[in-house]
DNA sequence: GCGCTTTAGTAACACGTGTTACCAGTTTAG
DNA sequence: CTAAACTGGTAACACGTGTTACTAAAGCGC
């Protein structure tokens, strides 16, 4: 019942050839000089038998899997709530599919970092691997840059020498509110992305307060709340914000997805974007554009910073080392409709 | 400079011992009398060594590579702006990582699909796989079926003995539809999710074909759209249906990122939900309840589904046969403020 | 003391491929 | 005519693990 599988060895024999010839002539090894009838037998034999490489073998031989692997720091509850790995994912598995690689993806669990990310990239299941959203206090990556695994970090870590990929969070936030100021705004609210443990995080709060200093406002620690990622914390923070008593006209919220919360809380409340409260939002995920009013905000390329990391990673993993060990893409303030002049 | 990787043999060296007692006692063989203190020095070694077994040379060796494969008929393009793959990945990852297996992503073109599932099969990279949004037109299936290859399917496909997780698209849809005859409506628009190659599209139509006839109102095909998964696709369709000149007091939009844009189409022709027009939408995808108005919609029980099919597909791995091939589960109308009694 | 069972462990093979070193036969150069 | 070079191909090893069949020694009953 069970057919067994058809082996290079089972090619061999329909083709009257060695299995070393089979090898040759189906990799296109070059230097090895086999006439065409022979080459055309061989492939003859392949195709009859309907012979498919078993990518184990070929990646237990060539100490080369052939995959990549998508490492996320978090639990699959978050995961599940994030609008944001679409697009990331989309912008792998282009570059991933053209370069005929496989993508895994893999969580780790918070207790277990060190010994985990080593796992993973000893156990060989992987060839290299993109860290998405890590956390300041990680302790894995140091082991990870001993042991001289090839890695592409998504956001930027201070103290760390991986290869990354990034946008100028700071500045890019610090954009967004010149343009509350330029538009008449001073109290001005902020919710941020992610607990401060995640890099983006503070650098998109750093921004902020840049940009009030700059401005001459002072900063009022009273109007700025830490969200989790989710729709829900960025309601929960809003609330917070409006019960706190403090008076603010705009608001910026540094993740779509957390301002969609936001956006529902002030609804709640009675208050109106833009006409009471204006709205400053990050990423641009595609609700951003079908939002009512439209949001205002800005655009991370995250397709692109996915695929400049998987670029990157291919680069590394042939053992080039690229120049260039923080890749830095540009956002752009996508101004719409949830803005107006105080 | 580069460390060569530690294998067995270093810790049976190390341990004074051969590599198959080394193997029997890290893998907690049964049958095998090994004293303890034996089993301690094995163990020791590994530790000092900081052994982590080669899984692909694992993989090789039992003919299982401890992965299963999430494989989408998708491009990278429209992967990027599905807001329902997060709910699916978090609910594979929870089950895949409690039974220590890796989750691949894998995409199929569409011009060559039989051969791609096989070859994802064949090659072993992974054991057993898990298909999605399936087109009723793919000719792979049959084949997969013919290998043998373990496979759930996350949805249903007419013609196929294939194992499947689904709910009852056709049922839901119709339930949403009874509820807005209701609520007085009897000009009902339909915006289907995909296309009709995709198998739940046709179904949900359907459903809601179903209730207007059970209702004794006639079907009006003007008052259908096929949109393309994106709120782009559900904008396009929803000035489609206002341009047409038929006139309709609600409009079922057969998946909510779709609806996210038809949403939008509304409100850019002036027209304000629930009050001009009611809606309703499928799937609950986050965003909907933070809509403006809260969006009613058919959940979909998207995590759990994932877990199942998971589930199944682990079963199947192990050589099982589950009685039920087609589990279908429940979904439930969520009702918010989208609609208004007519 | 003799056969039998248990204990402790190993040698050897399997998994399916990539790759190097080599060989036999033929052509070419001098 | 002989040595060198090329042609066409293969045997043999490597990759790192799981697993079966087997052995050698020790314990045990009688």
């Amino acid at each position: 019942m069970l057919k067994k599988r058809t082996t290079g060895q089972d090619v061999a024999d329909l083709a009257n050839v060695s299995r070393t010839t089979v090898s040759l002539v189906l990799n296109d090894v070059k230097g090895a000089n086999i006439p065409l009838s022979t080459r055309e037998k061989v492939r003859d034999a392949a195709k009859k038998l309907n012979y498919i490489p078993n990518a184990t073998a070929q990646a237990l031989a060539t100490q080369r899997a052939q995959a990549i692997g998508l490492v996320m720091t978090r639990s699959p509850h978050h995961i599940a709530s994030d609008n944001f790995l679409p697009q990331i994912l989309g912008g792998l598995l282009g570059v991933v599919r053209e370069h005929k690689f496989r993508l895994l993806i893999e969580t780790v669990e918070e207790e277990r970092q060190e010994r985990a990310y080593l796992e993973l990239a000893q156990a060989k299941h992987i060839d290299g691997m993109i860290l998405l959203t890590p956390r300041i206090d990680d302790k894995g990556f140091q082991k990870l840059e001993e042991v001289g695994v090839p890695a592409v970090l998504m956001g930027k870590l201070p103290d760390s020498n991986l290869y990354s990929v990034d946008v100028d969070n700071c500045s890019a936030a610090r954009q967004a509110i010149e343009q509350l100021i330029k538009m008449g705004h001073s109290k001005i609210a902020c919710i941020a992305n992610a607990p401060a443990s995640y890099s983006a995080s503070p650098e998109r709060v750093l921004g902020y307060q840049n940009a009030l200093a700059e401005a001459g406002i002072p900063f009022n620690k009273k109007l700025l709340r830490y969200a989790d990622f989710s729709p829900q914390s960025g309601f929960d923070s809003m609330q917070s914000l409006l019960s706190s008593g403090e008076e603010f006209s705009a608001v910026f919220v540094a993740s779509d997805n957390v301002a969609m919360g936001a956006k529902a809380a002030l609804r709640e409340a009675g208050l109106s974007i833009p006409d009471d409260i204006s709205m400053i939002g990050f990423d641009d995920i595609p609700w951003a554009a079908y939002a009512d009013p439209p949001l205002t905000t800005v655009r991370l390329p995250a397709q692109e910073m996915a695929s400049e990391a998987c670029l990157l990673l291919l680069e590394l993993m042939k053992g080039n080392t690229p120049e260039k060990r923080n890749l830095v893409l540009d956002t752009e303030l996508i101004v719409r409709k949830s803005c107006r002049k105080q």
